[in-house]
RNA sequence: GGACCCGUGGUGUAGCGGCCCAACAUGCCAGCCUGUCACGCUGGAGAUCGCCGGUUCGAAUCCGGUCGGGUCCGCCA
């Protein structure tokens, strides 16, 4: 990649360029002084070459390679040469030629940097790193995972164009709505006293593009929620989002997977994807199996239902779960027969946590294992009935099985939690596959109890399956009085989400493209008429005039980045991250503000609470 | 909003009541070295142990507070 200042990158030169006489630029990786001899390695995006500097040959250039110090930026001019038999370094793409130097130029000196740039495996805590992300981005490995993500983005975009997709960019200064996540809120100077918000997602705005016939739209786009930070959370986020015209759900999954499975193998291509087809589990399906809506599928361990083992079995925890319509679930964890006290106590401990009771266990002992079978039930219900229950858990010798009893739901969710723990734990998972999996037929809505209405599980705009379309109703008889029993409660979404290695990747759905069904639905979630007009006048109007039936999806492109690049934080792919508090450490963002500023805008700051 | 973990030369760690005006590695500085590639060898500089207060004859070490970073719960239509 030539330029004025240079004829070849760092990674160009081979040993056909031998004889040339050319220029390079970069940064010193390293300097290896010997004396009369100095080597340097140049480093650029591209790679590295090594530049020769002979005190005999070049004094010039000698005296300067003398003052020369790591993360200098120089102009080498020199020939490329073939290295001298068995100096070769086989570790370089250049290995096998040098630049002998003729003259350099320093472009640029530099401090000693806080952190060593060469040093890919060096660990240096976070808050250095985020202080100089500059530094940061020029060491190896976030190098890396930028340029990953960028051909990531590349991908998806190219994919979306070949496909007939129309990219559009929506506005990130738009109304405030006081639905789902907080939002980050922008004021008006034009207009003291109103604000704009910053978008949560482009939801609205896409549909709004189908109703104007742009039939296939997508878009690379920031997002805004104002919550509290996770690994996998920031306040500014970007996602793939796209929609689609006259699509039943199976039109907007097939095209996603073909494009994930195409952007996979761009990013990724010695990644193989688990299971093509992606599978497709219901979300029953996939809490009774996996215990979450979004299950890693890189291993089983899969959670059993234990009803029919453990009935009559006379433990009273089980038969009081069961008489109460609950379930009692349990899973093997392979080899963990052995288990200490202390192991079992932990995990007890964790299940609790994610809400179970209690965990009740049973160890098979394995071939050749001293003792008999072991477990916290055994003296209750009898070794034999207690290795029924255990084998109907899946666990076989040398396995332990783990089981909780407990209202629907909660029994899975936190067995669920266990079974993700102990996966990682034993290391089941392979950690090179992909295993992309679809989840459908979400419940619409949950009940708000506090609120007293319904609320949308995921997306307020989402559809209902056709065969549940007549469940909309409320048993009061008006969809403006709703309440628990309402058979909406039972109404499944026209709803999928995208999982990836137990990451939630993103999610659909086709939507309400009525204005009299997705006013219905508003009103089960509690919005009055005049509610509905005042926050969602555009859509449900512009439903009025002509609407296709459309369905999209969104793709966490940071989430997808990260698993795609083996990170389990989306900071380590983002160029510039913020801290789980929100701070910018490089910017020092966010910062205060000056009174003019506010006086123009009409706001004025509310002292803040002093803390007791 | 809550819980937990971390904060010691530039960086990463050790030290966890007196042996410490703090150790090791690396980086940095200087000198030597013509085939190195994590070059090597020799020497040197560099830290009031995040900050404030308390306990104690004595605090990097114990306690309280505070600031910063991280993880988790709540939250995230």
């Amino acid at each position: 990649m030539k330029t004025s200042l240079r004829d070849l990158t760092c990674a160009d030169a081979r040993t056909t360029d031998a004889g040339r006489t050319v220029s390079l630029s970069g940064w010193v990786h390293r300097r290896r002084d010997l004396g009369q001899l100095i080597f340097l390695d140049l480093r650029d995006r591209y790679g590295i070459t090594q530049v020769v500097v002979d005190a005999q040959e070049a004094p010039d250039a000698h005296a300067v390679a003398s003052g020369v110090r790591s993360e200098f930026v120089l102009r080498v001019t020199g020939t490329i040469a073939t290295r001298l038999a068995g100096t070769e370094n086989a570790k370089l793409a250049t290995g096998e030629v040098e630049l002998r130097a003729s003259a350099i130029a320093i472009l640029s000196s530099a401090r000693t940097t806080p952190f060593v740039i060469n040093e890919p495996d060096a660990e240096i805590d976070e808050a250095v790193r985020l202080h100089y992300r500059y530094l940061d981005l020029r060491r190896e490995p976030l190098q890396r995972r930028i340029l990953a993500r960028g051909r990531l983005v590349q991908a998806i975009r190219e994919v979306h164009h070949a496909a007939g997709f129309v990219e559009v960019e929506t506005p990130l200064l738009i109304k405030s709505t006081p639905e789902g996540a907080r939002d980050f809120i922008v004021p008006s100077r034009l207009q003291p006293g109103n604000v704009y918000a910053l978008p949560q997602s482009p939801q609205q705005m896409k549909q709004l593009l189908m109703v104007a016939g742009m039939d296939r739209y997508f878009q690379i786009a920031r997002c805004f929620r104002d919550e509290d930070l996770r690994g996998d959370r920031q306040p500014e986020f970007t996602q793939l989002d796209l929609e689609m015209s006259f699509v039943a759900e199976p039109d907007v999954m097939a095209w996603v997977e073909e494009m994930a499975i195409a952007v996979s193998g761009a990013v990724a291509p010695e990644r193989p994807i688990l299971q093509l087809p992606f599978p497709v589990l219901t979300w029953r399906e996939a809490i009774d199996r996996y215990g979450i809506d979004k299950p890693d599928l890189r291993f089983g361990m899969e959670l059993h239902d234990l009803a029919d083992a453990v009935r009559g079995a006379g433990f009273g925890i089980f038969d009081e779960a069961l008489a109460a319509g609950g379930r009692v679930v349990g899973l093997a964890a392979p080899g963990m027969a052995a288990a200490t006290r202390k192991e079992i106590d932990e995990l007890t401990e964790l299940a609790k946590k994610a809400g179970a009771k209690g965990l009740v266990w049973i160890a098979l002992p394995g071939p050749g294992a001293e003792g008999g079978i072991r477990g916290s039930i055994v003296k209750a219900v009898g070794e034999e009935r207690a290795a029924a229950i255990a084998a109907a858990a899946g666990a076989g010798a040398g396995d332990l099985a783990l089981i909780v009893a407990d209202r629907d739901i909660h029994a899975q969710e936190a067995l669920g939690k266990l079974r993700v723990e102990l996966g990682g734990r034993l290391r089941l998972a392979d950690p090179r596959v992909l295993a992309y999996v679809w989840v459908h037929q979400f419940p619409m809505y949950q009940w708000d109890e506090e609120n007293k209405r319904w609320d949308a599980t995921h997306n307020p705009f989402s559809g209902v399956m056709a065969e549940d379309e007549v469940l909309l109703e409320t048993v009061s008889g008006d969809p403006y009085r709703p309440s628990p029993e309402d058979p909406a409660g039972r109404a499944r979404a026209l709803q999928y989400d995208l999982a990836l290695n137990g990451w939630e990747l993103g999610g659909g759905s086709i939507r309400f493209h009525t204005r009299e069904k997705l006013s219905r639905s508003f009103a089960l979630m509690g919005h009055s008429p005049e509610q509905q007009e005042a926050k969602f006048s555009g859509i449900l109007e512009a439903f009025e005039f002509g609407a296709p039936p459309h369905g999209g999806i969104a793709l966490g492109v940071d989430r997808w980045a990260a698993l795609l690049t083996d990170q389990t934080n989306i900071r380590e792919v983002m160029a510039f991250p913020k801290t789980s508090s929100g701070s910018d450490l490089m910017l020092d963002a966010p910062s205060p503000v000056e009174p003019a500023q506010l006086a123009e805008l009409g706001l004025a700051l509310a002292p803040r609470p002093a803390k007791g």
